[in-house]
Formats: C-alpha cells, structure tokens, sequence
DNA sequence: ACTCGTGTTAGCTG
DNA sequence: TCAGCTAACACGAG
C-alpha cells in the first residue's frame, strides 16, 4: 500500500507517539525486525520516549530518548508492501475497501510499541514485508521525492541511460515514488515510461517534475496514491480518460506498467 | 490451482 | 567499478 504520501499519513500518526514513555515493545518477530534478535529493539527502547518523527521517501525514523534524558538509538520504520501504522481503537488509514476491516487480524500484528498512558501503537502487515530496525541507513537514499528542486530533479532524474520509469523507482535518485505514483506521473506528464532518460529533452524532464508535484500534492489531499487519475484505468480493455485511446500493459524497470498507447507513444 | 503484486535488495551480467 | 536487471523474500487476493 505505502507510497510516499500514506507514509506521510503514518509519519503523522507516529508523530503521536511523542513524548511519552515507552512501557513496553513487543519486537517478536524476527523477520520484520532482523537483523535484531526479538528483544533487543524492546531492550534499547523502554523506559524511554521518542523524541521527532522524520520520514525521507518512505522511509520513517524517529529520533529517541532513554529514561535519563540521553540521546537514544534511531527507530526506523519501513511499511513495505502491506504495513500499516494504528493505534489500538482508533482509525486506520484511509484505502481501498479490501485492505479496510480485514487489517487488523492477530496474525498480522507484527510490532507494537505500549506506552505508559496505556495507548499502544501497532504495526499490522498481511504480507509481512515491513521492516524495523535501529538506526537505520539513510545514506543510500536520494533526497525526498517532494523536496526536490527542479534543478536537482532534471540532473538526477536525467543521468544513464534506464527507462525513464526505472530511474524515478530508484530509491537512490529520488525517494519516496512507488509503482502507482510512477505511473501516475508519467501520464500526467505524457512520457512513455520506457523512454531512455538519456532521450529526455530538459522540457519533457521539467514537465515531469512539475507533474511529480502535482501528483504528490492530490495523493497526500485525497488520502493516497490510489486516488490517483490514472490508476482506476490500470485495467485491461481500459481507455485512457484524457483521450479516449487503449491503455497498454507491459513492465517497465521490472514493474508491472501501463500507459496511454496514443499520448504515451 | 495458479498468478499477481502500491517494495527492497542480494547477486548476476555486460 | 558501474549501471541495470532478475529473482527472491512472505503471504493474501483475485
């Protein structure tokens, strides 16, 4: 589900969390917690508090506290694929019907943190691809989708010789754009994603930046990147709702893609 | 039964 | 060495 705008969604909810002390954490699953030993994330984080809730792309962190007021380890937080971010008894994230209600079953609970007010914040993935761990290796991202200039975007987005869709899901040159937002994008901006960005023209890359922008702002608006112009049409025998052609299906940077036959030529 | 997938990454190839 | 690609990961949905 995440992309960049549903983590900012969860960077708000995590933006909750601060400030109180952490009772207890449940960290028992080593698969979404490795490399750490169940533990040992609970160890490093009791008894203190978080203290700032970044994200970068979709990648999320918060910056700790232990108990005597010291500066403690990092908290990273991924959502993957499937991760949601709640507490107990409120809402979840707005979405598509089929990930409502059927989202919060024990076996998806995969990491919770209890503070001392009693409120527990949880982690509930179905498949399990989330990711936690302390302090977190920021380095090999590139800089936030929605942050970037568009001097800074044409020069990265425009190194090699990729598929310009392949090089906007590289986490290393832009972080933050998914396969839905990437595809949105591209039709916003008119640009098949299979072109070599080396073909680019400094309009087309300036264009897409700009529709970047545009369909970052509307996902965040409207509560995710499935809200999307182009993502209802993601369909086979679907026409393009700008100009009426057949939408056509392929991958792209090992992606499943689909795309405009007539405007994204 | 079988295929697909809104993400990441180790390992392979040229 | 680097850029780009593929398979694997885990597991529910269609």
């Amino acid at each position: 589900m995440p992309e960049l705008p549903e983590v900012e969604l969860a960077r708000q909810v995590l933006a909750d969390a601060l400030g109180r002390e952490v009772r207890d954490v449940d960290d028992h699953d080593d698969w979404v917690c490795r490399p750490h030993a169940p533990g040992d994330i609970a160890a490093a984080l009791r008894g203190g508090k978080l203290t700032e809730a970044h994200r970068r792309g979709k990648t999320l962190w918060c910056e700790t506290e232990n108990a005597d007021g010291e500066p403690g380890p990092n908290l990273g937080l991924h959502l993957g694929m499937a991760g949601q971010l709640r507490f107990a008894g409120r809402s979840g994230p707005p979405g598509p019907r089929r990930f409502r209600g059927r989202d919060e079953k024990p076996e998806w609970f995969r990491f919770g943190l209890t503070f001392a007010d009693g409120e527990q914040l949880r982690l509930f993935d179905t498949r399990r691809l989330s990711r936690v761990r302390l302090d977190p290796d920021l380095d090999a991202l590139g800089p936030d989708a929605g942050e970037v200039s568009r001097t800074d975007f044409r020069t990265r987005v425009g190194r090699g010789r990729a598929p310009v869709k392949a090089r906007l899901l590289d986490q290393s040159v832009l972080a933050g754009i998914g396969n839905l937002l990437a595809d949105e994008t591209l039709w916003q901006a008119a640009v098949s994603p299979a072109r070599p960005v080396h073909e680019l023209t400094a309009d087309e890359l300036t264009d897409l930046h700009k529709a970047l922008r545009k369909s970052l702002r509307a996902a965040i608006k409207h509560g995710g990147v499935h809200t999307g112009e182009i993502i209802g049409h993601r369909r086979a025998g679907d026409h393009c709702p700008r100009c009426g052609a057949e939408m056509a299906h392929g991958t792209v940077g090992g992606r499943s893609t689909w795309w405009c036959t007539k405007e994204q030529a």
